[in-house]
DNA sequence: GTCTATAGTGCGATAGAC
DNA sequence: GTCTATCGCACTATAGAC
């Protein structure tokens, strides 16, 4: 039996997003958010670097997600296809994730700083493909046109995803947005 | 004759790019920048909201000629063909500023809180392009991924041209970017 | 932990243009 | 007289140095 109750930065995830439901994300502070953790503020910062990054857990995992599916893609694939390989892999990550997706989405949304955060991680995430790309040996300019395609379709369908009052899967928009993006670029 | 010179905001611009390429622009102040271009720290935030945006000036002639490209294409063209409308305005607007604009990317990118503030920049653009082609009529996921893809276009072809030594025209490397795109997405 | 420098704000005064 | 761009000064908040 360990000393400490376990998923620390889990538990102050959740704290997180039913406080700022409660109350909005600016009247929530960290302190509130760690007491209802049964944690410190210290702890809180020992985990997350500031407020916004507590809404940004799961990140790690979509990142993690999309670059193995590149890695596993198969060498001669192009780079779409390879970008696209995770696409399997993400879908199963949101599964079960519809409900927090939307409630995280609204509060992302409402709050520009938090929003900015996310642009930011994004790009991040997107800089991440394109060399995950450019190791695979795809050209420069294809990596970075890929990459950035392939976000745009996750963004676009993910959007839709959130959308939809059901947890319906988002593995069929991911297909759908990447067709609508093909027919937008293939006439005009 | 006026009683004060013309164009503050401009010669704050000016004098902020200066300073920055000699001492780095954490390094700089504010006070140093107006005292440079004559006038006071005060009247530099009566010009711009905070210091970043001094670095952002252009960014209106951008936004405006692109969207003025877009109302001003055919009503019949597709949105990509519409989003592509401003290119060329785009490329005129550039064709005297490659070394300015060679400095000023070369601060951007060496200063991620400026750099933060470019890709909300762009972010907002391609919010305006969308909303530019619904207003044309564009269903909403074309008008999403069309913006998207535009401004991916932009930014590779930039990308490329800043990185070219002399100042050749960024017209055809908005082209190329495009038809990359469009391989990029024709196989896998 | 304290101190300092700087970003950024509020507000009244000024000096013209009209 | 009003309007506008600027100045000047006092202020707060905060990030970084020490």
């Amino acid at each position: 039996m360990s000393r400490w109750k376990p998923d620390a930065a889990g538990r102050l995830s959740k704290a997180a997003l039913e406080l700022f439901v409660e109350q909005g994300y600016e009247a929530t502070t960290v302190a509130e958010i760690a007491e209802r953790a049964g944690l410190t503020k210290r702890t809180f910062f020992r985990h997350f670097t500031d407020k916004r990054e507590v809404l940004f857990a799961g990140t790690g995992e979509l990142e993690s997600r999309w670059l193995a599916g590149i890695a596993e893609a198969d060498p001669d694939a192009t780079p779409l296809a390879a970008v696209c390989g995770g696409f399997d892999s993400i879908s199963e990550m949101f599964a079960e994730r519809h409900a927090f997706a939307r409630v995280r989405s609204s509060i992302v949304e409402g709050n520009p700083e938090v929003k900015e955060r996310e642009l930011i991680k994004m790009h991040r995430l997107t800089a991440e493909i394109e060399d995950a790309l450019v190791q695979r040996g795809a050209p420069a300019h294809a990596a970075k046109l890929a990459a950035q395609a392939g976000v745009t379709v996750f963004h676009v369908a993910f959007g839709r995803w959130l959308q939809q009052e059901d947890g319906a899967a988002l593995r069929p928009l991911l297909d759908d947005s990447l067709n609508e993006l093909r027919s937008v670029l293939a006439v005009g």
